[in-house]
DNA sequence: TTTAAAATCCCCCAATATGGGTGATTGATT
DNA sequence: AATCAATCACCCATATTGGGGGATTTTAAA
């Protein structure tokens, strides 16, 4: 069965140097070309892509945008964001949006290929640089003021959890846990829950994250 | 100037096979072989390592715990997990622990080059599928029974801010925001902050997380 | 070995936050 | 016409929070 893909890209030779090539490729089909995301959308249902090829800036609706719309209509569709520049905030929305892959538009257009081959292979194309950063992403901080009892309580404290509850789950008085949080807020030079999270999570002294 | 490699792994002949092949690349040299993270941290400073080949299941120390303490001493040099099998959970533990990326045992040798060149040309080899799941881990969660304005406010919640704070930033009364709590609350069939963030977080409903 | 830091616990106090209830209004969307 | 989203209001009781004083024990470093 052909991969079925449609390209989303609103530079016209770009669009076509693409579909020129994937069109030589025996396993794939290339349903349909789009300078927008709004036309790509309507078609969604009639094209059925198993890939979209979606460049992040477009006339009316991003990429971004487009990519969420279409994992809602396709979940099972990969969406792979094409694009010139690294912009870490872009790449972090693309894959919060539920982009499959990043690649560079750059890059020669069998690596294009290996890249698509890639993400049907159950992979996540992305350049080493963004590769890295997404590593580095769930890095957590060695170097922190705080204690790991102290990481722990505010931890907690980022989950919710009232000061009650962290006794409780921790097997400490209340009181042990508030003179946690005021050493906590001295250390940080903070009077709030709130400003002692922001802090922590800008850090990465807390995790938030799972796989 | 030749790139140096240390490996930690308690099966010998792994440990000879893969310092056997490296030490035939030119680039690479090998400093030492260990069979567990104890020696290998009392001689890091003598070894110097650009990169260290660490087994994740190690009598004593395990990978994880050495992958922190290498990263704590010599925060340049690049960790690669080698391992049998793709635990999510130990991945996950060691991208926080600073692992720079996560190669299955199994793969050729050659392959184990070529993901050691693809670290220290700045990437991070991973496996297609553990890619694809670090890649998902920042995938928002399209389908949930919260309104966006709803979303907004558990997000807000999550960081810790109280009902004024949050009234305050959106620009609307107090009562508002006690009014889409309750309206999430219900939705949720929770009645407390922690229940909520919990649920909004295990559903990634929230983000708490950038690049 | 002296010192310092970490972790544990206790009391007081006042202001604020929270959760639940029962409403109402306006503007979309269907 | 009916539903939902978003906005706002008031009542009430309890829980939580932040800040101020302390204290003890264990552990780690100087």
């Amino acid at each position: 069965m052909k991969k079925r893909i449609t390209i989303i890209e609103d530079n016209a030779s770009i669009r076509e140097g693409f579909s020129a090539v994937l069109d030589t490729i025996e396993k794939y089909k290339v349903m349909n070309l789009y300078s927008n995301c709004e036309d790509a959308l309507t078609n969604l249902d009639q094209d059925q892509p198993d890939v979209v090829l979606m460049d992040i800036e477009l006339p009316g609706m991003d990429g971004i945008a487009g990519t969420i719309r279409i994992k809602k209509q396709l979940p099972n569709c990969i969406v792979l964001i094409i694009t010139v520049l690294e912009d870490s905030e872009k790449v972090f929305r693309s894959l919060c949006a539920g982009a499959g892959g990043y690649i560079v538009k750059n890059s020669n257009l069998s690596e294009i290929v290996q890249n698509i081959d890639e993400a049907l292979a159950g992979g996540a194309p992305m350049s080493l640089s963004i590769a890295r950063m997404v590593v580095q992403s769930f890095r957590q901080q060695q170097d922190s003021p705080l204690t790991d009892r102290e990481i722990q309580v505010l931890q907690s404290i980022a989950e919710g959890k009232s000061y009650s509850k962290i006794a409780l789950d921790l097997y400490v008085s209340k009181e042990t846990i508030r003179s946690h949080i005021k050493n906590i807020y001295r250390k940080l030079e903070v009077s709030s829950k709130a400003d002692a999270i922001k802090i922590a999570n800008s850090n990465k002294w807390v995790t938030g994250r799972s796989l």
